[in-house]
DNA sequence: CATATAGATAACTTTGAAGTTACGAATATA
DNA sequence: TATATTCGTAACTTCAAAGTTATCTATATG
């Protein structure tokens, strides 16, 4: 891995990466408690937490030689507001649904 | 492009697929407009396009030689659990923490 | 009928993300 | 101090996504 610096929907897209996320909203993990978790070398781990790291969707603290990640909300909001302009969208629609269906009835 | 099965996450990790999506909450499109849209070629852009479509992410009405594109929501709905799962994650520990701050008072 | 337009697909190339192993640095422990 | 553990990084390989051009089909139009 070249340690690339992706947004964050190229970070969510990688299944492990995912599968990392989800494990930290159980718990706080170092990074070799963490690749016991994988099938990939713990250097591949490291890796993706750095990625992780970088665009904001987990926080890291030194304790000794240890690393312990937790979630980071940073991360996850322009996620949220990504999905949010689309429910707007459909919101919208049905709306304007909802409209067209009120001035039928008024107009029968 | 080998117009490869992707999964929602993978859809939306590409620029060019999002800014497609956008488009389409605009107006509707055939292929050709959308290209228009883009720096790439027009077979480009209809690989994402079946690439979206298969994903459910758009659907495809065939009007003679045309094929116009709009939204589908059902692509959408993985993404939205998937960030629905992690907000409830943070409004737990909110509450959690709400709890710990109550319990203080009462033990003051 | 001849031509133009809309689009899909095949074949190919390029690029970079994702993995590996090897190794070194820093910290903990016997 | 010697050894074990935790971790990052460099160097390398692999593979598939993303793009290209060329070509074909199907539909619309003069």
């Amino acid at each position: 891995m070249a340690t690339p610096t992706l947004d964050a929907f190229q970070v969510i897209a990688d299944p492990s990466r995912r599968q990392i996320l989800y494990l930290l909203t159980k718990d706080s993990y170092n990074i070799s408690n963490l690749a016991e978790n994988f099938e990939m070398s713990r250097p591949a781990v490291s890796k993706h937490i750095g990625i992780l790291e970088t665009a904001g969707f987990i926080t890291i603290k030194s304790i000794g030689r240890e690393r312990f990640c937790t979630l980071n909300q940073d991360g996850f909001t322009e996620l949220r507001n990504w999905i949010d302009h689309f429910d707007e969208f459909w919101n919208i629609k049905l709306k304007n649904l909802d409209t067209i269906l009120k001035g039928k009835k008024n107009s029968n």
